[in-house]
DNA sequence: ATGGAAACGAAAATAATTTACATTTCGGAG
DNA sequence: CTCCGAAATGTAAATTATTTTCGTTTCCAT
């Protein structure tokens, strides 16, 4: 059994995403209308739907078919499911309005990057992945340059609630340092949006001449993930308005949680109780309950 | 017009469970059975429906409007989208969960989080806060814990590379003592996904006993929120699943990526010469082209 | 019991959706 | 350049779903 995307794809409008370029110009300004007001197609009849996209109804049916629905109705029912942010239909250019449109385009992009980044996930290297690290004597994670030392940090705040050593450093120096002290059950991570951090790719150089493995959080294909052991790859086009901050942190810190859930599976027991030992510090210094999440 | 549930409504079980006393014997059926198999509802057509449910049709459809629906289609969407985040926080425990479902469910509740974050944004709060950040003579950017430190030094990335003076820290002390250092054009963000970090609230107290303007990121009507001059709402039910790192951080990530946007514009010359510079660093010491994200 | 209101369903009317088929478009071979 | 065939799209008919209308039943209060 394959069962590749569609069995329990909900997602509709990212696999639309995916379609893209195999629609017809008709399917296309279908597809333009979805993104630009997914609210206007989940309360309109097929007939509105169509008549604003200057299509006729059948070819909204055969749109809904190709992407894997029975029916427009089926369709309907997806896309409400799915928990996407269309972007209005350009308005007056009212301040509010300019307001709505960044937060929409933003919160778009973050979504997108997920989805992308899950779509692209190889499950076989996390659990490779998080073999290594549940058995790892010390944990390094190497990441510079503001996006990168924060999924770094990240990387550490996720995984020494575990009961895992973990360190960090942003600083190339000490990432070469470290990486030339490390022994073989160590793990080191390093990630980069790039792939291009050179002194980064030098540290898992050396590490790899000791035998210590390495994990690369970049782009399939770059230096970086060339020299690691094995790569989570994330792959995504950056948008080139320079206001705008990137989408794959998103994608990157999604990637996170996840290894790092998996690796409190495999160690279930003694995380349990690492954890039930932070959270017991936390309560004792705060003024109530114990319902927060770890750490704020 | 009342319009006392339908107006915005969209929790359609929600509102069913405060309706059911009300309901005459068929729709009390049609009720559980809604309760008891919501899937099929949402996949069904009112034939089928009435059918399982041994009602006419017309019974469906009365029923359907009795919960504020124009229709019996405006009840499926309405149904669909309730339904799905439901499930989404319903999910068993990841404890029998394989790799796949780890990953789909940590997106999934990434992308719900980014959802609401949006649909519970406040625009006008967030042109004000704007505003203030893009005249500051100073932003202090203030949490601790992992989670919240991690998006105070987010924060700081963002707003640094616009040209603001900005500074963080993670430690109670230096918060009480930054905030009374600080002066009236100056502004200091604070966040707190529980927003019960005492020591917080005492450093945004103190800030307003100078007239510091204060922005809290952080849940409705908590103390860190009262203590704000103005709060960016994030409210979102927290997984009881230890092993789950905390959703919410998506949001926060997501909402300073919208803020941070909009002092870019505000800023405009001024940030794009900035960026321009840290770009002009970057690439001359980085060994090929400037197509990178800034920073990486 | 019995009048009357509310609940309900049958069937007709309407509306939405899909199917079947005709027309158009477009790329490429001759 | 034109003609063929495949793909795309639309029109109209057929089907199916939904709602409305109206008559029957139920059940409560008198």
């Amino acid at each position: 059994m394959p069962a590749t995307v569609s069995e329990r794809q909900v997602d509709i409008l990212a696999a639309l995403q995916s379609e893209m370029e195999n629609l017809s110009r008709s399917e296309v300004r279908i597809a333009e209308l979805l993104f630009a007001d997914t609210e206007f197609a989940v309360n309109s009849s097929i007939i509105e739907l169509a008549a604003r996209a200057e299509v006729s109804p059948p070819t909204v049916t055969r749109f809904c078919r190709r992407l894997g629905c029975a029916s427009y109705s089926e369709f309907k029912v997806k896309l409400a499911q799915t928990t996407y942010v269309g972007s209005r239909y350009l308005q007056p250019d009212s301040r509010d309005m300019g307001t709505a449109e960044i937060a929409e385009n933003i919160v778009n992009r973050a979504q997108t990057a997920l989805y992308q980044m899950h779509q692209a996930l190889d499950l076989a290297a996390l659990d490779k992945v998080a073999d290594r690290l549940s058995q790892a004597d010390m944990i390094y994670a190497f990441g510079s340059g503001g996006n990168s030392s924060m999924i770094a940090d990240e990387i550490q705040n996720r995984l020494f609630r575990l009961g895992l050593r973990v360190t960090t450093s942003a600083d190339h120096e000490m990432q070469l340092m470290m990486a030339a002290s490390a022994k073989s059950p160590d793990v080191i991570i390093a990630s980069s949006i790039s792939g291009r951090n050179m002194p980064l790719v030098k540290a898992l150089e050396a590490a790899s001449d000791y035998k210590v493995f390495s994990v690369a959080l970049t782009r399939t294909g770059s230096p970086l993930s060339q020299a690691a052991s094995i790569t989570l790859p994330i792959d995504l086009p950056e948008g080139v308005n320079i206001y705008k901050p990137t989408a794959a942190r998103f994608a990157y810190l999604a990637l996170i949680d996840i290894v790092a859930t998996m690796v409190a599976l495999r160690l279930k027991d003694s995380a349990t109780e690492t954890l039930r030992r932070i959270k017991h510090q936390m309560v004792t210094h705060r003024d109530e309950d114990d319902k927060d999440a770890l750490g704020d």
